[in-house]
DNA sequence: CCCAACATGAACAGATCGGTTAATGTTTTC
DNA sequence: GAAAACATTAACCGATCTGTTCATGTTGGG
């Protein structure tokens, strides 16, 4: 049972359920698309709930890595590194598969607040809200807070709406939504 | 088979549904929670999914009359009624049992595009940014479309926020930052 | 009052759900 | 090279899934 046979299931259970859903991707599917048999799926992860919370763990991690590198990478300033994130919404919206935001997902179909699987999805809101927070006081806002807040309801929407919406650009509204709320937030 | 008993299963219907989720509840629980038999329920509805789409109907036209009326009594302006949808949405996320969007949550499940499901989704959010358009351009917006689109990224972000984020008052932010966008778009 | 039309409940399909068991490889270790 | 440890497979478990069948009410019209 070696630690990388069991990430790379993760790895692979991921695209499963974030192509099929939660609920309607089964243990039979997943062992098969994973390539090894449901015994061996269950040697690695004790219920479907225990591996369901070890893919948003990972997902957590590539997500918010793959974020906060490409807004460092964007923006130079504090101000600008926060527009980044909408450019970078832009280019994982533009990925053909894309089909919205894996922690709506769960906490759509787990919605009770203290069910394990909402709570950690939850949690990974959190720490992206602490990210932009931290962010928003180095720029200098006079609320970090709650600009903050504001620009990731921005992002949620959007990230709504670029699966659910008409097709058009809903990275490049947020982010001249946003240039708006930062105007008025004391960020130069 | 009244028309009447009809709309009041799909009534029932809908609030199973949005308490447990579309995959989550099935027809043998919805059957049980509306008082009827199994073989009923499949007298008035062919299969799951016409069943979820006469919710997914209902649910449209009773949010957006709801909606609409709301920010109808809340502003007298164009521009206040724009603004009071986020009173309202402030309202609706008060409730006891908010669960956040059913279409959100629907699309979630039934991701696929061209699964009706998802489309009658769609739809719903079409349907709410056509009036934000005309209420846009009523108050005088210089790009009526995109000021409607970016008002309804914050709505779709609070819904979101409000079901998953920390419990603060997303309807309040949102608020906030849609004033801020008025302010860029031409509307006094 | 009788018969047709409809509504109902219970039982049943066949498939799939999450999860387990027991028998069979396949390694590793001494 | 034998024995212990681990991995895998296929078959199975009871429950539940969507959907159906059939036998029994119940009701309203002539």
């Amino acid at each position: 049972m070696s630690a990388s046979k069991r990430d790379e299931l993760v790895q692979k259970a991921l695209g499963v359920f974030y192509r099929n859903g939660f609920h309607a991707a089964g243990m039979d599917l997943l062992a098969a698309e994973t390539g090894v048999s449901k015994t061996s799926m269950y040697k690695h992860f004790r219920t479907k709930e225990e591996l369901i919370l070890a893919v948003l763990r990972l997902r957590d991690e590539q997500f918010r890595n793959w974020l906060y590198r490409r807004m460092d990478e964007i923006g130079d300033s504090p101000a600008e590194k926060l527009l980044g994130m909408f450019d970078a919404m832009g280019e994982w919206f533009a990925e053909k598969g894309y089909r919205g935001c894996m922690f709506i997902k769960a906490s759509a179909e787990y919605q009770d607040r203290d069910d394990p699987i909402h709570a950690q999805s939850a949690e990974h809101k959190r720490l992206l809200f602490n990210h932009m927070r931290d962010l928003a006081q180095d720029a200098g806002a006079s609320e970090p807070e709650k600009l903050a807040r504001q620009l990731l309801l921005l992002k949620e929407g959007a990230i709504v709406t670029a699966h659910l919406g008409h097709t058009d650009d809903p990275a490049s509204d947020a982010k001249m939504a946003a240039s708006a709320i930062l105007k008025v937030s004391g960020v130069k």
